[in-house]
DNA sequence: ATGCCGTCATACTGACGA
């Protein structure tokens, strides 16, 4: 007897991570993009919002789950699935006075997602610097322990590091910048070498792709842009992967976010 | 260029971002 396979339309996931800039600012960007591009889970940051400025109701008409940590004007994450979200950490651990909400780990649609938003650490001489290396390294001792689970899983956000020198637009110009510095590149590298795969790298190696363009001097004009925002899969996720790529329309729109959103698409 | 632009706060200026 044939089963009547109900549940075998599509099995595919559309993962996407954005860093929205204000999710305050950027509500109807987020409602519009959501609409349009039709996500299956969405790992926003930056969401500059204790939560109040969460447009929760909107979304659950749109179909999504919401589990967020937020602040007061900095910070803050998102995750949106449509499926339930049963949230794992909503810390990184290594730093009990980390106070920052810059990380949001759950199981959804029977995927492990992260959304983390790691500090910039400008300017490079400071203390922000040291938080960021620090906070790249707890999230190293993170994924030792994800990795030891051997799940499928997909850790998304702003990384704020520009892996390579290709992922800028003018080195000599963005050169002295945190996100391109050799001690955050080693590890990320460190990270990526755990046995990560980053999911728009693979399907885009060529340079001079970018996730982010400076509000200021007409960076998205002239595509003077960085490529921060990153995908790291584990083997069992990659072994799902079937396309990733750049979404830039939302950059285009009027009073944009300085990022577009970077996607993943896994064939379940 | 310690510049440029944009968001947030209790705000008409400053911190922060990358």
């Amino acid at each position: 007897m044939l089963s009547p396979n109900t549940d075998s339309m599509g099995n595919s996931m559309k993962i996407a991570t954005w860093n929205v800039n204000g999710i305050n600012a950027r509500t109807e960007h987020l409602l519009r993009w959501l609409k349009e591009f039709n996500p299956d889970v969405a790992l926003l940051q930056e969401l500059k919002t204790p939560g109040d400025a969460v447009p929760t109701l909107e979304l659950k008409e749109l179909g999504y789950h919401v589990e967020f940590v937020g602040q007061k004007s900095f910070n803050g994450v998102a995750i949106l699935s449509k499926n339930e979200i049963d949230v794992v950490l909503d810390k990184l651990p290594g730093d009990e006075e980390d106070v920052q909400s810059r990380y949001i780990e759950a199981n959804t649609g029977g995927v492990r997602v992260a959304s983390i938003y790691f500090p910039n650490g400008n300017p490079v001489d400071t203390e922000k610097f040291t938080y960021k290396l620090g906070f790249m390294e707890r999230v190293i001792e993170r994924t030792k322990e994800l990795l030891a689970e051997e799940i499928p899983f997909v850790l998304g956000g702003d990384y704020n590091v520009a892996p390579d020198n290709g992922d800028v637009y003018d080195i000599q110009k963005m050169g002295s910048d945190a996100i391109c510095r050799e001690e955050g590149r080693q590890l990320y590298r460190k990270h990526l070498h755990m046995g990560l795969t980053n999911a728009y790298k693979l399907y885009h190696p060529e340079p001079g792709q970018f996730s982010w363009w400076d509000y200021r001097g007409g960076g998205w004009n002239k595509d003077h842009g960085v490529l921060i925002d990153h995908l790291l899969l584990s083997a069992q996720a990659a072994d799902l992967l079937v396309d990733s790529n750049i979404d830039k329309t939302p950059r285009g729109w009027e009073k944009a976010s300085d990022h577009t959103p970077v996607w993943c698409e896994l064939s379940l």
